[in-house]
RNA sequence: GCCCGGGUGGCGGAACAGGCAGACGCGUCGGUCUCAAAAACCGAUGAUGGAAACAUCGUGAGGGUUCAAGUCCCUCCCCGGGCACCA
């Protein structure tokens, strides 16, 4: 009697021998075409969920896939392990961040291992190792060498729950802290920063050269990077008197061909300048009123198009270059600081928002673009004094047309990047006015937080020496143990941590009690992996260089700005340092989606968690590695469902069945038999096996397991409706192990058992070739074709593979039901597709 | 407002380069085995009409191109995501 299927006896076992075996380790090979395939590392929070399952079982499928396919494959694992909620989680423990953490670690290893991930252990790190984090304050001192590092102050946001400073990237939504979803604060800080602005224009280039990456993640960056073309604009300032200054407000425009129609001009409420200007002034009480109400406003109120626009007059104008003419300075609430110089120049005719402030504060709209259907068009089309100074339009519109009201550009055809733009940008070069100029909506990376659980960062301050890099041969500097954040601590409140000298003078300096993002430990883990042990350098170059880019990564749609973006530019940073010889980390990219129960995000807040422990105690890890990965397409969300996991579940028992029965009660029937049963089931293997590649390379694990339920089924079909006297065993037995192989990526496990104990092998199923198929071999002898009369199927045929056209129209419309469909028609057309369709046209 | 995705049976999904829509699985219904149940196995399963053969309809809506459209084009609706007073 076959031995039932029962995963319980089997798993654990393997997971033993391939340890021992040490199958997945690997070393550089240069004889054999390698293959990185890398998971985005988890953050130890806990048990691992189905989020985690899904994601490491699509890499486990690709590394083991390509490992039969005859690569080297890198596929190692490691932690993500700074970071703040391990300090909540120790605070609601009274424990320490270290020992929440590690434990975590151990936690989620144990459930890997349980998973069957063909993990290279060896090379398993957690970056809140001194061995590891050591090497990212290395990092830091080499950035800073670069003049990539900056100290300064300015609004940042502060996330009051996380109490600590946050990166523009890590506000998300409605202004919102990405980690614990509290609206985020601005705050002016002196905070340290990483000048990733610097390669803003390369990180948005460089997306061209990424066609393994999906659109939507590109998008989502090019977007963020958000690069606008256009001009610096000089205004002269004038004085308290009215009369010109040799100051100059510089402002960024996309659109200096609008200058014609600028009649104010605007400050940020935040602008340096502001208090200066109104100083003393009976200007002074409304404008510091403005000042102050947009202070006080969140981020979301603030950025809410919806809102009435607030503004106040500072008695003192500018001088447009283009005109002489001179503009009114207003503070506005909707200028922002943040972007280009925190001066505009307002065009109350072509920009929505200048309309809007136009029309409150009765300020002239004249016209400067104007289009062939406007009415104004014949007045104003050859008119390049002001002659109208106020529009009846409902909206701004200066998006194309003609430079009109523009002295001696009037006429000229413009827009956005047009005739009229560069034209203006030349005239005012020529006066030394303005320049052609590109603004980005990136801003430099804020990297310090104020917490304790992080990497410190590896900086002196010396009241003498001002900031001091931390010397190399004095790294790392090393996270004290004794910090007690269940009573709130933080570096900052240990002196013998910060109490130090200045490695250039010598005298009593400060050390940085800050410790950095952990974002900065991510974006160059992937590196790390490559020479994971290496002590006396970050990695060797030549082992960086046979890795490095990773071929396949795999991660969550959430990383598509953040920790993809970080890595890029850490990785062009290291080229540039000549460290690495490649400016882009990430050949590939897999962003898988999200495993949702009852429509939403699995989470522990709303209690909608299944515990992969537990499917794994009833159906074993083989079942739910299959499962996940038939349900849905890799980057499409999924909605959890366990019926279908016992579905799997009967699946994986058939296959068992079948391979144990074809050893144990071969067919007796001569090789090579071809009767029509035999004959499919030969063509079948061929077929499913060129699916099943294709389909892995296209990351289409759900429709590679349908052709394996196909191949199983056209198989026990085989079995069960041919008399063994009529079945070939070499043709059993081929089809049984190509089976196995086909299966051994999505379960290894049950795969590994049937290969060695059932089939008999020595070597692991895991060492062993993809199975070789032939399109010849897969395609049938004889076909069906449908036969449409007008656009409609009313008739098969089933016909030689090869028959030529001629054979087959005929064949087509001999058959009674076509003549039907065509009595007292003629045929116009026929349209033949070889091994689909004839279609006939009559009428 | 701008930029990406997506909308197919009761459900998850398939259809790769315009060629028979619904592969594969779940569920449901019927059957075999059983004292019974579970498991396993066999069969049916888009809708409507029909005993059946078969016919008609059918991929968010409406138009179009084509012998042929889930797939291409136009207009629009809905859902999800990113960006957003970005000058």
């Amino acid at each position: 009697m076959t031995r039932p299927y029962e995963p319980h006896d089997i798993e654990e076992k393997w997971q033993s021998v391939w340890d021992a075996e040490g199958l997945y380790s690997v070393t550089e090979d240069p004889g054999k075409p390698k293959k990185y395939v890398l998971e985005m590392f988890p953050y130890p929070s806990g048990d691992i969920h189905m989020g985690h399952v899904r994601n490491y079982s699509i890499g486990d499928v690709i590394a083991r896939y390509s490992t039969m396919c005859g690569m080297n494959v890198l596929h190692p694992t490691g932690w993500d392990s700074f970071g703040l909620p391990a300090e909540n989680a120790a605070i609601k423990s009274n424990t320490h961040p270290a020992a929440w953490t590690y434990a975590n670690i151990e936690k989620q290893a144990a459930s890997f291992r349980r998973m069957g991930f063909s993990y290279d252990w060896d090379r398993r790190l957690a970056s809140s190792d001194e061995e590891y984090y050591r090497w990212g304050q290395w990092i830091f001192i080499k950035f800073w060498e670069r003049g990539l590092v900056e100290r300064k102050s300015s609004p940042v946001n502060w996330c009051p729950d996380c109490k600590t400073v946050l990166a523009n990237e890590q506000v998300i939504g409605e202004g919102v802290c990405w980690r614990c979803k509290s609206t985020v604060v601005k705050r002016e800080l002196e905070q340290w920063y990483f000048k990733i602005t610097e390669y803003a224009q390369e990180l948005l280039d460089d997306l061209d050269e990424l066609p393994g990456w999906p659109e939507r993640v590109k998008a989502m960056q090019a977007n963020w990077i958000g690069r606008s073309e256009g001009a610096e604009v000089e205004f002269t300032l004038c004085g308290a008197d009215g009369e010109p200054t040799d100051e100059r407000i510089t402002v960024f425009t996309t659109r200096p061909d609008t200058l014609f129609g600028c009649t104010f001009f605007l400050l940020a409420p935040e602008h340096p300048l502001v208090h200066e200007l109104v100083h003393g002034t009976e200007y002074a009480p409304a404008v510091i009123e403005v000042v102050e109400k947009a202070a006080k406003e969140t981020a979301i109120d603030r950025s809410s198009t919806e809102k009435e626009k607030v503004g106040a007059f500072t008695g003192r104008f500018v001088v447009n270059p283009v005109n002489g003419e001179k503009v009114p300075v207003w503070v506005a609430d909707y200028v922002l600081m943040e972007y280009g110089t925190g001066a505009v120049m307002a065009v109350p005719c072509g920009d929505q928002r200048d309309f809007e402030f136009a029309r409150t504060y009765g300020l002239p709209i004249p016209p400067v673009v104007v289009t062939e259907d406007d009415p104004l068009y014949e007045q104003l089309r050859d008119q390049p004094e002001r002659l109208v100074t106020d529009v009846d339009w409902e909206i701004a519109h200066a998006d194309e047309g003609i430079m009109v009201q523009s002295g001696p550009f009037t006429g000229t055809p413009t827009g956005k990047g047009g005739e009229g733009v560069r034209k203006v940008i030349a005239w005012l070069e020529e006066r030394g006015q303005g320049r052609a100029s590109i603004n980005f909506r990136l801003r430099d990376w804020l990297i310090s937080r104020q917490r304790y659980w992080g990497n410190p960062i590896p900086a002196i301050h010396c009241p003498v020496c001002g900031l001091v890099p931390v010397p190399e041969d004095q790294l790392p500097v090393v996270l004290p143990m004794d910090v007690d954040v269940t009573k709130g601590e933080t570096l900052a409140d240990h002196p013998e941590f910060y109490t130090t000298i200045c490695p250039v003078c010598g005298g009593p300096a400060r050390r940085e009690t800050d410790t950095m993002d952990t974002f900065t430990c991510s974006s160059w883990y992937y590196l790390r992996y490559c020479d994971a042990r290496n002590d006396s350098a970050i990695w060797e170059k030549e082992k960086a260089d046979y890795w490095m880019p990773v071929d396949q990564y795999i991660g969550g749609i959430e990383h598509a700005i953040l920790h993809l973006l970080y890595s890029r530019f850490f990785t062009k940073v290291f080229r540039d340092l000549g460290i690495v010889d490649f400016a882009e980390p990430f050949t590939n990219l897999l962003t898988q989606g999200m495993v949702k129960l009852d429509g939403f995000t699995m989470s522990k807040s709303r209690g909608n968690v299944v515990p992969p422990d537990e499917m794994i105690e009833r159906y074993g890890a083989d079942a739910l590695r299959a499962y996940i990965l038939f349900m849905a397409p890799p980057d499409k969300d999924l909605e959890w469902s366990q019926e279908g996991l016992e579905g799997m579940h009967r699946f994986l028992g058939r296959a068992w069945r079948y391979v144990a029965e074809v050893v144990e009660e071969p067919g007796t029937g001569p090789e090579g038999a071809d009767d029509d049963s035999t004959k499919t089931l030969r063509r079948e293997r061929h077929r499913v096996v060129g699916k099943v590649e294709g389909d892995i390379e296209r990351f289409q694990f759900n429709t590679a397991l349908s052709a394996m339920m196909e191949l199983l089924n056209a198989a026990t079909d085989h079995r069960r409706l041919v008399k063994s006297e009529l079945r070939d065993a070499v043709l059993e037995r081929e089809v049984a192990e190509t089976l196995v192989l086909l299966l051994a990526p999505y379960v290894p496990h049950m795969a590994e058992e049937l290969w060695r104990e059932v089939l008999g092998h020595e070597e692991s199923v895991h060492r062993v070739s993809w199975p070789t198929w032939d399109s010849d071999a897969a395609a049938a002898e004889e076909v069906e074709v449908a036969v449409q009369v007008n656009g409609k199927v009313r008739a098969r045929l089933v016909v030689d593979a090869n028959a030529s056209e001629d054979v087959v129209r005929e064949a087509a419309l001999a058959l009674p039901k076509v003549a039907e469909y065509i009595a007292g028609k003629s045929v116009r057309k026929v349209v033949f597709v070889p091994g689909k369709l004839v279609s006939i046209v009559a009428n």
